[in-house]
DNA sequence: AGTTCTGCTGCAAACGTTTGTAGTCGCATG
DNA sequence: CATGCGACTACAAACGTTTGCAGCAGAACT
């Protein structure tokens, strides 16, 4: 029912090739020739079937997302900033949530891989050798995990993590507890790894509590916790966490800063909403989106590529931090290292 | 370089169209040779090419999903919902963002045209007339919005409209604002047509504002309009935006819902993190979500279908409503009618 | 005048599938 | 022994494009 090239030719009265390449290399063809071809397409209401395209060429001009969970506020500013920067390039985006599923999330790169020109796979939470498997069916670029031998975009969160708790630190808490993140989460475990060093170095003492899966109900699951382990600070993976967390706390009528300091991960709109507002550590989501498309345009098809990104991270200090027990000629009111949003390049 | 369907029929010495019906129509092909198939293709790893299959059969098993905002949180539950009920039914949804750019949508809907067999048109924001000329492109089903001549799923928000004015009503509020939302859209206009006749029979004044970006920022925008008009209480035309004005009145000391009630529309995870809780209208988006994917699949190719879906609302009564300047009986303090998330179902 | 070049267009194969039709085989039936 | 049948499998055309190659005219060289 839909036009195809063959009615455009056939109505214009050309080779079906010359149609083609009207559309696809207008300088092979007379100016002429051209604009009658164009003419009779849009008659028609004439549109090239990528389909049939991609399957010729091999490039769909597609590029898959997959994200753990689009509702959390995390994952909206990258998948926007991801799209308009495709769509700059003439490519479109399809996104796709995994509910935290690693099975879902292998069946999904499987279903995309042979309609998408590549995949950026974000916050994934399969093995490593599962997602090296992965990269033989199609093109990935993982974002917020390292992954040995594929095209990487990174957040410094250990930076981030550590300044949270030198944050807290100078501040006066000397017992703070970690809300840790859910299991298969290398961010989670970065975070981990450079809050253990902080408290050590810093001669405080650091509670795990967790893993936990990344959400606002397990935060505020986890206040019993917290009061039980006696802290007077506490760093949650993500922000999400650090709001229920606040909530449940309120709810049991403990005052934060006043009584409890919390900070939180990512600086998600979330953040600036709540009473108080969120001490939290901004991650450069946009710029991680945009990079990511950049990674899999450039690299096309030579998928053993080892590029690595590395984005910064600052502490943005708000009002749910506060004086600890432990009183400190504190720092200053501001900590932040020069932020302009863009990466230190490496290889590995 | 990945392996084709004619590298499997090599490896296991029969033709390629029995490869084929080893696949997709396995009663026709003895057992054992359906296993032999099988096993080669599995260590090929042999995946079928979709879009070649599309190409012949002329359906992909796509669906694409095309949204306002995907950072607005009414969104992802839908999102969700109608992901998850697709991938039950062997498609893949396919989101895109428009930003709230009516050019973007139909670009978008024109993009996707030939890579899905259908699409989730969310709160469009073009007209009427553009959406059916878009319906010639793809099968289309429309949601939050009804379109004359095509399947669309709405949510009776006039009436959850009417029930929240006519609860603030009953706590005694005579001069209520309705903080409108985006212009090209339907909801919008259902709200202000109930709001105003709810009003009238009540004998109470609306003070209609905008219209407005339906965001938070925009939500906060319009304080001092609010408090200009003088007004006891606000219906706003979204969750988001209603946080927004509690919001910017906290900052200029105006209590909320003290000297002031607010009303949101959607229930958003949102309302039940806000101080004070937030009384909103409930809209069931995960089952709109569904139904629309339920709509598309089954209306398949015969796009000049009329169904209408609608869904009801509820109010759902929190803390941020409360007794206005003029003492009356009021009513209890619940009101919601029964209900299940399921639709009423008509014809027009 | 012959040759080469340039600018354009047509031809046909190819991409990886699906599917209608025809063929083969063994076996039971008449 | 011919016939028919059932169960299976091979053949080949088709889907809507792209693209290397060849062809052809005319212009510009030698």
């Amino acid at each position: 029912m839909p036009a195809t090239i063959r009615d455009v030719a056939k109505a214009s009265g050309v080779h079906v090739s010359t149609v083609s390449r009207a559309f696809s290399a207008p300088q092979l063809v007379n100016a002429e020739t051209r604009a009658h071809v164009l003419a009779a397409a849009e008659v028609l209401g004439y549109r090239p079937n990528r389909a049939a395209r991609a399957l010729i060429t091999g490039r769909t001009h597609n590029i898959g997302l997959i994200v753990a969970d689009i509702a959390n506020p995390f994952f909206p500013p990258l998948i926007k900033a991801a799209e308009s920067h495709a769509r700059g390039r003439d490519y479109h985006v399809f996104v796709a949530d995994t509910n935290e599923d690693p099975g879902v999330e292998e069946e999904l790169v499987l279903a995309l891989a042979k309609q998408v020109d590549g995949v950026l796979l974000c916050s994934p939470r399969m093995s490593n050798t599962q997602i090296e498997q992965l990269s033989r069916e199609v093109p990935l670029v993982v974002v917020n995990r390292p992954v040995p031998g594929l095209p990487a975009v990174v957040m410094d969160v250990a930076q981030g993590a550590r300044l949270a708790m030198e944050h807290l630190v100078g501040l006066g808490h000397r017992e703070i507890a970690l809300l840790g993140g859910p299991r298969g989460s290398w961010t989670n475990r970065e975070i981990r790894r450079a809050a253990t060093l902080a408290a050590r170095t810093a001669g405080a003492e650091l509670v795990v509590l967790g893993p936990n899966a990344p959400t606002e109900e397990s935060g505020s699951a986890q206040a019993e916790a917290v009061l039980r382990a006696g802290v007077s600070a506490v760093l949650a993976y993500n922000d999400l966490m650090a709001v229920g967390l606040i909530d449940a706390l309120d709810h049991r009528g403990v005052k934060v800063p006043d009584q409890i300091s919390v900070v939180g991960i990512d600086d998600t709109a979330l953040s600036r909403r709540t009473r108080p507002m969120l001490t939290t550590v901004a991650t450069p989501t946009a710029a991680a989106g945009r990079a990511a498309v950049d990674m899999l345009l450039q690299h096309g098809d030579d998928r053993r590529t080892t590029a690595l990104v590395t984005l910064q991270t600052e502490l943005v200090i708000r009002d749910s931090s506060g004086p600890g027990p432990h009183r400190t000629a504190g720092p200053g009111r501001r900590q932040q290292p020069p932020f302009d949003g863009v990466a230190s390049e490496s290889r590995e």
